[in-house]
RNA sequence: GACCCCGUAGCUCAACUGGAUAGAGCAACAGCCUUCUAAGCUGUAGGUUCCGCGUUCGAUUCGCGGCGGGGUCACCA
């Protein structure tokens, strides 16, 4: 339709002697009253034809040839905005195709043949997930799929470190529980992990082994069991909120293969690497970086910015087309010395989008609680989806556009749980649901095609007018990374389909009537369906 | 102090990336079930978009300067 459009509008200032104007583009106006879609295109083109915009227009308008099967009116209003409105029957037209298409409707075809990798979560397993973490999570996820459903072939991946300094602690957390447990109470310091989980995976050691263990000393069976346990802790939350990874990239495996050393050769080259006061410095400076970094400790360990960097050159190599890093706002000052040392080594780094998420506050009882997986104190992931359940939970951090904080109150969350947006969507479809099997028990084809021209009132209109615009809603959340204006759409979406069952009945005495109405409901359902597919949330035929 | 994010209705947040009269959900108030699901619908009320200057046909959106909140500035990840 756009591209109709275009043509037209196109030729048109062609006509009028206008060859430097920019490509028109549409909008859906604000304003339902101002038609169906809109283009400022005279105003953009003004300038270059030294005229009034409001001229310009009408003879825009003038230039572009009658109303046609789809097109019912094209008018100049405003400042010289030229507004379009289609007619009943192109509406009717993209129910059919609604219907058509099915499961696929809303799918496009604008990243075809473009791989795409998503790295998100990559936590250490030190402990269980936060919720935290639980954004970033169904954040990847959903840009994930937005990007399946606009035809790229997407990597999910978990990048992770099991060695270093925070595992020993881990192992070690372990052991002195273990030996609590034993009866040999030792000093619990501060700085280790002080979670519950601890003591549960001590617990399971000490049942399976006995006191075989009370030697081991924390690196060896300990940090290896408490790995293995927060890591099927971790994939199995993640499960529950259908989240579920292609790949999971151990970072030991940057060291073994030699690229972290291979990365700081090339740099070094470059006389991006120096040596000073024991240690080895990437000169961020020379990159614009506001100072240098350590990237190998005076112990000969490296910071987590070196493997960091191999890794993202690993990423690059692999060919992906498209590499998206989802990270806390914690980790804001990692990325630009991982990008500005890919573009010194000559890589493409227009490919690589870094997409931060804001914190999210949890309160509970009016308190605020802080997120950290050393302390106890923390709300784990697990617990939230316990709480409200996982579509809620999925639906909630899908809700804001990451650049905000989120607050997210346990209390509220829990006790409004009937009233919470999401049952909002999923009872419009469960409705529709019902709608259908109440058809089908009167004897009525819910499948059957029907004469759609009778559909025509205010509420019937709108409805379509929203279905119509999924496939365009869908290409531009995934284009900006942005689900939640996706939830937004299926708000109104479903608001406009609640207004037309209280305006309307379905199935009534009128046979013509009733059929085209249940077109337009499976029509509403199959965009419910797809929509809240991408979300990750269930869709339910009945509640 | 430097850098990043944010500041919009009483609260939590949108605003299609610069468009026309700034919108939803909670919370408040008033209505609507003999009928396909009332987890719904209709209406009322609620605003100096933190402040100032600038850019232009046009600014919640872009730039500069303030103010306020959060985050990050380790030889921790």
């Amino acid at each position: 339709m756009k591209d109709h459009l275009r043509k037209k509008i196109a030729r048109a200032l062609e006509a009028l002697g206008v060859p430097e104007a920019p490509v028109p583009s549409f909008e859906k106006p604000r304003d339902p009253s101002h038609g169906d879609l809109t283009t400022n295109i005279a105003m953009l083109a003004a300038k270059a034809a030294r005229r009034p915009p409001r001229d310009l227009a009408r003879d825009i308008v003038a230039g572009i040839s009658g109303p046609d099967a789809l097109v019912a009116s094209v008018e100049v209003a405003g400042p010289g905005f030229i507004n379009i409105r289609f007619t009943e029957a192109y509406y009717h037209g993209v129910m059919r195709s609604i219907l058509e298409s099915g499961d696929s409707y809303g799918r496009g075809t604008s990243g075809a043949g473009v791989t795409a990798q998503v790295e998100f979560v990559s936590a250490n397993p030190t402990g269980p997930l936060t919720v935290g973490h639980g954004r970033g999570a169904v954040f990847g996820d959903t840009v994930s799929r937005l990007l399946e459903w606009t035809g790229h072939a997407v990597t999910r991946e978990y990048y992770f470190n099991n060695a270093g300094r925070q595992m020993r602690i881990l192992g070690d957390s372990v052991r002195l529980r273990y030996l609590e447990l034993l009866g040999s109470a030792s000093p619990f310091p501060d700085d280790y992990y002080q979670g519950e989980y601890i003591r549960e995976i001590a617990s399971r050691l000490r049942n399976e082994r006995g006191d075989a263990l009370a030697s081991e000393p924390a690196e060896g069976e300990f940090r290896r069991r408490a790995e293995a346990d927060i890591f099927t802790e971790i994939r199995g939350t993640l499960g529950r909120l259908g989240i579920a990874f292609d790949v999971y990239y151990n970072e030991n495996t940057l060291y073994e293969s030699g690229k972290v050393e291979e990365i700081l050769s090339d740099l070094r080259k470059l006389d991006l690497i120096y040596e000073q006061d024991g240690a080895t410095w990437f000169r961020a400076s020379a990159l614009g970086g506001d100072k240098d970094k350590v990237v190998v400790k005076g112990t000969g360990e490296p910071t987590y910015r070196l493997p960091d960097m191999a890794y993202h050159r690993e990423k690059i190599r692999r060919g992906y087309g498209l590499i998206i890093d989802v990270l806390g706002a914690d980790h804001v000052a990692t990325y630009p010395d991982v990008i500005a040392a890919m573009k010194a080594l000559g890589h493409d780094t227009d490919r690589i989008k870094v997409l931060i998420h804001q914190f999210v506050t949890v309160v509970r009882e009016g308190e605020v609680v802080k997120m950290s997986t050393r302390k106890a104190n923390y709300i784990t992931l697990d617990e939230l989806i316990d709480e409200v359940g996982p579509d809620v939970v999925r639906y909630f951090f899908l809700m804001r556009g990451i650049g905000s904080h989120l607050n997210f109150d346990l209390k509220l969350a829990k006790e409004q749980s009937e009233a919470n947006p999401v049952f909002y969507l999923q009872y419009a479809h469960a409705r529709i649901a019902s709608i259908i099997r109440h058809a089908a028990s009167m004897g009525i084809d819910p499948a059957g095609e029907g004469d759609l021209s009778v559909l025509s009132s205010p509420e019937e209109m709108d409805l379509m007018k929203a279905l119509s615009g999924f496939p365009d809603m869908v290409e531009s959340c995934a284009r900006a990374f942005e689900p939640h204006r996706l939830i937004e759409y299926l708000h109104e979406t479903a608001g406009a389909f609640h207004r037309f069952y209280h305006a309307h009945r379905v199935v009534t005495d009128d046979g013509t009537m009733t059929a085209a109405r249940i077109v337009l409901a499976r029509g509403t359902m199959i965009v419910l369906k797809n929509g809240c597919s991408i979300l990750g949330i269930s869709a339910p035929e009945k509640m």
